[in-house]
DNA sequence: TATTAAGTGGAGCGATGCTCCGTTTTCCTG
DNA sequence: CAGGAAAACGGAGCATCGCTCCACTTAATA
């Protein structure tokens, strides 16, 4: 809790260097692990390959959820930062929506058990599902009102329903060539269209 | 494997009086515990509270997924037979298959972690996850097909995808009031909806 | 009643999450 | 450049849980 912010930024400079070492390690070790064993992997793997003792991660991320959100913290932003350009360079805002979602889904798709973690209820993933939604809410929620105004969309649904419903829809698709969770996000879009005007 | 068939009917008659008895006893506390502590709930408590050892629940139900299914057996029975029954009584085929939806979706919302085991990865869930696909596929394909013939929706979507997509949406409602899977599976039927011809 | 096989229960093993605390390392100060 | 305080470390240890194994109990049968 006092080593580090709940989001997963870099620390202040306050560290001794191997504090700050160790952690970079954790981060590495990390990284590869959840490639091949998901974001669930057992943290004394993830000790063992760092070549660290369990307590240090736990020191440096006392929650799963800070590892997971420091190792991903990168491409969460680059999403985040993406919503406002796509809404200034797609063809309608509609399109951003749509093209912002893809983005939103290869990131969660390509990681093993991230959108397992997300919807979790498991007190270890909290601070995952608030640093989500901290971040990528205000981008889905700016997308969406901006379709709204233009008439592609419906109004009333919530930023917060949309991500949740998306991240469910892709749980569970690894192993499983029947299930493609972006054809059904396609259609929940569909679904969202405002019929044109009579 | 002996003692009873992976779908979690009734065995045949050729048991000790005991051992139905217990049988019992393990269903009626699985069922107790499930409601309260969801359908992860370790199989020591429901041992305890059914007054049994642990070896007698394995013996009986090898897979935690054949105690869930026997649990459940009667409601997913129900569900399956419903389909017929609605696509004869509703007032078209797509109005069938929302309201068969409807009922899918009463049943996982109501059962703890039931939609989170649906469509569980672990080995122990695999037989769950087959009973649900082998009695509830035919339905949904059924109804599917006659919307499409009928001309309410698009054909193109498998039964798979959309009964998974389906029980993915209603992973984690519990505790959040801002996430209503209802609202979503509309979207989702509604996205279905075949565009009125021109 | 005696025999036998079906049935039982819980000790025990391995895996995992998380903590506690004696030891080591860094860094600052004189 | 010592020397000591504080920061950081690491892994033993405890708890929980899944699942198995096997000595014991009990129902059915001859």
């Amino acid at each position: 809790m006092a080593t580090d912010s709940p989001a997963g930024e870099p620390p202040p400079g306050g560290q001794r260097v191997d504090a700050r070492r160790n952690r970079q390690a954790v981060l590495d070790a990390a990284a590869e692990v959840f490639v091949t064993s998901g974001v669930d992997a057992p943290i004394r793997r993830i000790a063992a390959r760092a070549g660290v003792g369990m307590a240090t991660i736990y020191r440096h991320f006392p929650t799963r959820a800070d590892l997971v959100t420091a190792v991903y913290r990168h491409q969460i932003e680059a999403c985040a930062e993406a919503g406002p350009r796509l809404l200034a360079e797609a063809d309608s805002p509609f399109d951003a929506l749509r093209r912002w979602i893809d983005l939103f889904v290869d990131f969660l798709v390509t990681k093993h058990g991230l959108a397992d973690a997300l919807r979790s209820e498991d007190d270890r993933f909290a601070a995952l599902h608030s640093y989500f939604l901290d971040r990528l809410l205000p981008v889905c929620g700016q997308l969406l009102d901006a379709a709204v105004e233009a008439g592609d969309i419906e109004a009333g649904t919530r930023p917060y329903e949309l991500m949740r419903g998306i991240g469910n829809l892709c749980i569970g698709h690894e192993n499983d060539p029947r299930y493609d969770p972006r054809r059904l996000i396609a259609l929940l879009l569909q679904g969202l269209r405002q019929p044109p005007a009579p």
